[in-house]
DNA sequence: ACGAGTTACTATGTCTGTCAAGGTATATAG
DNA sequence: CTATATACCTTGACAGACATAGTAACTCGT
């Protein structure tokens, strides 16, 4: 059971900023880490993610450099800035208050 | 404080759907709803709403008649289908595990 | 009686995030 | 030497939300 993109649409950026809070990292592995951790249910396409990316850098909420790999293929590291922090925080709360309104939208209560 | 389109995104349907349930009702009356319901942190754009109503039709979703006002302006109303019915209980389901699973990744937990 | 505001619907075109499809390049296993 | 995994990038298309604008009938204050 997978979930549709829409629902998604907009937790991109935020689930990048969140995963790049505990350490650096590269494109492939987050959308690994995405795919793992959601068994499957949920994974970022590379386009999508590229895309979010470039627009979290230009934004200013990530930077990237090339590590320096001896082997393998190259790796753009990509690391939460200051601002990035910031925003996520806002995103999070944003994410609580959706939520609750969404709840309250969708479900049956009143009459 | 509102909240973005793109959290809101692809719960415009449902929204709908479920106002529906109750009774039948018109594009005014449901954007009203919904602006007072979140004491205007959210409102649905009148472009949204009846593009909503197209798309929701032509899936077979909901029906439409014109009510016969006999005073104002005329209103086309708008009822959920058996089909819209089996939409929305699938439309929380998803909602549901959606939500589980954005909490898992955009929260700090484990490293 | 008239202008402003409210109710109510519709049409056209733009913007943005996601995706499909395709490409490049390196390393390793069989 | 071919398949698979790792790793990144580009282009074009699509769909939902929106801005903007228009039509039309009623209501209320002056």
């Amino acid at each position: 059971m997978s979930i549709t993109s829409d629902l998604l649409r907009g937790h991109t950026d935020t689930i990048i900023l969140r995963h790049l809070l505990n350490r650096d990292s590269y494109g492939y592995e987050i959308n690994k880490y995405i795919s793992e951790k959601t068994d499957g249910a949920y994974e970022l396409k590379e386009a999508t993610l590229y895309s979010a990316f470039r627009r979290l850098e230009e934004n200013g909420l990530i930077s990237s450099y090339w590590g320096d790999e001896t082997t393998g293929a190259r790796r753009r590291y990509y690391s939460i800035t200051r601002q990035g922090r910031v925003v996520y925080e806002k995103n999070i709360a944003d994410w609580d208050e959706a939520k609750t309104l969404i709840d309250e939208l969708i479900r049956e209560v009143d009459v």
